[in-house]
DNA sequence: GTCATGCTGATATAGTATAACATTTTCGTT
DNA sequence: AACGAAAATGTTATACTATATCAGCATGAC
């Protein structure tokens, strides 16, 4: 399955694209996946991943937190960490450890190894799974003598929406758009 | 140069080289890079820098700041972070992502690409640089229309020696030897 | 209905990092 | 040697990130 939403500016949305359908389409993979591993995604798990997924942009655990305490008042941070960490296990999220943040991911249930693009001037993390780059990974490693188990790729630099717009815009939160 | 202590089990150091020579070579190395560069290796920065080197394990700056405390009397953070920033400026020591903490460079002063191998086991770090999957890394971008600044490659599992030795060993700190 | 399990709530605390301002050191210039 | 600018360090306070622990509630198997 291809989506239609990740695949123009190398791995970024298309900056006009139709959020709400992208966010919905990760909700109803991550039920038919939860279904198929016999895991549970709680209301509570499924409205973590909705705010992981509120943007493309890194999103923070006391982001989401925030979110969480004025929809329903007050949550503690484990309650945040735990459902994160339910998400990083299946699959649905990955965890940017250069930001401390997370997002959603675009292929879950496919057991792939991805690799991040995080433009510095938009803030849009972009996942990509490039083949040729695995490999690489897997022989350097193997001429280590070394046994793989976690890759962690994470590349910063500017998106080709930003490389040709000058200087870095910001939105109005004074975050990064 | 080639580094007679990194180079056999894929980058990690021999389990019985010299530590104390690795130690002494890395300060000089920096004392060399810092002079070249006219930018000034202070008392204060060189023990922080000894301090990353004092293991081939990540060192954190809270471990550090103990050191300091131990040494030298009440040390606040700041004085840790802005010695390991100026470290890592001047490309001394790296920064580990996914531990928030800091291993010292085996090749300063040669801007060099580097890649980290990180022993789940043993606990130790190893750096190479490997062209080939520095290139991958270069076409995976490029072919995303994406302008590379920083990369983070950071591949966890077990190094060759532990490989072979079956269950993780603990040293008496309870910490990953 | 009961029990075991898993999930969430709640409190406390640990671990990581930086902002802001004061003081001292360094070094080139007078 | 004295001065002044710039760099480095000291100091205090605080922000941000994450986890341990125990209590209570929900779910599903029997």
């Amino acid at each position: 399955m291809t989506d239609r939403h990740q695949d123009l500016a190398g791995g970024f949305p298309e900056t006009d694209h139709d959020h709400a359908s992208c966010v919905d389409e990760a909700l109803d993979r991550a039920v038919a996946i939860c279904e198929r591993r016999q895991v549970r995604l709680t209301p509570l798990r499924r409205r973590v991943l909705q705010a992981v997924w509120s943007s493309h942009k890194p999103v923070g655990a006391y982001n989401i937190l925030t979110m969480l305490t004025n929809e329903r008042g007050t949550t503690a941070p484990p309650t945040v960490y735990r459902a994160l960490e339910f998400l990083l296990e299946n699959g649905l999220i990955h965890r940017i450890e250069s930001l401390n943040a997370f997002v959603g991911c675009t292929k879950p249930g496919q057991d792939h190894a991805w690799q991040l693009l995080i433009c510095r001037a938009c803030g849009r993390v972009a996942e990509i799974s490039d083949g040729k780059l695995d490999h690489a990974i897997a022989d350097a490693a193997s001429r280590a003598g070394f046994i793989l188990q976690r890759r962690t790729i994470e590349l910063a630099g500017l998106c080709s929406a930003c490389r040709d717009s000058g200087p870095a815009q910001r939105d109005g939160d004074g975050a990064l758009v």
